[in-house]
DNA sequence: GTCCAGATCGGGAAATATTCCTATTGTCTT
DNA sequence: AAGACAATAGGAATATTTCCCGATCTGGAC
């Protein structure tokens, strides 16, 4: 098939290997081309404005800022950019938060190598790419229109949630709050509901993430 | 230049994009020839007696059995084994454990991306090949005793500790390791009281700070 | 003013998880 | 060979979690 000019790429990965791979995978597709290589969220940035490339295909875990912010970055500069998330977490909060900063799809590290393609030739086009299973989960999950998951939670339930993320017992907390230990217990299940996860290092794991406890 | 026999290589890793990527760095480098890919810890047991290759590429972080488990039960069958751990963790008590299972050779995702490469070469001729950095880590942090409370835990403990900490409840656990629920629930107990603390939130925590799961 | 949604608060019962105890192997070390 | 300790797991008592309910209370919608 011959094709008019080829997608270019800017991979952010800290990764060399990863990088390379891609790349590698990238390349044998065909029509894709990538421009260059970043490591780092700020390098992101930087090299999206030298090199304008059509599509950012983004790790989310980076060192210095995080691919996240990397996003809104970009997106602050560019509000047309189109930035592929391409990350190992399968959370839907991560789902959520990159598509809130500005993402145009978000495809996990678990999916068929060729999803990646598929990804980068939709957006390109400008369409949002979404894995299925990923997007069905996000839709059960979406009851509000949560920025980020804490604030899906009331205001008892986000202390309450604090409390457990921070290692302190039912009981401890139905004392600490002057509440029946069953009220809290019942607290902590709909809270685990609401973040969707099932165990408390799970909810610990988010309670760093969102600020909320410091590790 | 000409060879021999090339180094039969058989790679694993949970993501099969991942695994391409190297299957193509590994192809380029020349002499060096993937014979068989696994997914998972168990499919890397199977395959390497089908295939008994000269070396293993294994990742740690492995749906199922862990990176850890597989290399112990590949050894076990074969203590001739040679197994190059390719990690993203950098944290020095993995290179510990994996070697202590038996692996010949420890190469984080961050370092160049011919590391790989030499380290397959080396590991080839019988030698061990770890990163100049993390080996220095490893001897400083040996010659200063146990500065994290994770090497205060056994092989297996630590095993369980990070499902544990990454959220996985007893049953998953349980299953994924083949071992009694009962047995899993005890680990658990053990694991808290050697850390001090008394809830799953504490633990992921504590597992955060010492860079043994991420955030 | 009435009504409804949603937050807060908790009981009961069943299901799960945790703890503490004990016991059997196997593998080192001395 | 003895002792220490890791790995494995059962039993029994607790503790926690979940699911299902119902009672208030409050702030907005109509």
């Amino acid at each position: 098939m011959m094709n008019a000019t080829p997608i270019r790429v800017l991979l952010v990965d800290d990764h060399a290997v990863v990088r390379e791979g891609y790349r590698a995978l990238l390349n044998n597709a065909g029509n894709i081309d990538v421009v260059a290589e970043a490591a780092s969220g700020e390098e992101a940035c930087k090299l999206y404005l030298e090199h304008s490339p059509n599509i950012v295909i983004m790790d989310l875990s980076l060192p210095g800022i995080s691919g996240l912010e990397a996003i809104r970055r970009i997106i602050s500069r560019d509000s047309a950019a189109r930035i592929l998330v391409f990350s190992m977490h399968e959370n839907t909060v991560f789902v959520e938060q990159a598509l809130q900063a500005g993402a145009s799809g978000y495809v996990t590290k678990s999916s068929a190598p060729n999803a990646m393609i598929n990804a980068v030739r939709h957006i390109a086009k400008g369409a949002v790419y979404i894995e299925q299973d990923v997007a069905r989960r996000l839709a059960v999950q979406k009851t509000k229109g949560a920025d980020n998951p804490c604030s899906a939670l009331s205001a008892r339930e986000f202390e309450i949630f604090r409390m457990l993320a921070e290692g302190a017992s039912i009981n401890d907390i139905a004392e600490r709050l002057s509440l029946s230990y069953k009220t809290v217990a019942n607290y902590g299940t709909r809270i685990k509901s609401k973040l969707d996860v099932n165990n408390s290092a799970d909810l610990a794991r988010i309670a760093i993430r969102c600020g909320v406890v410091d590790v």
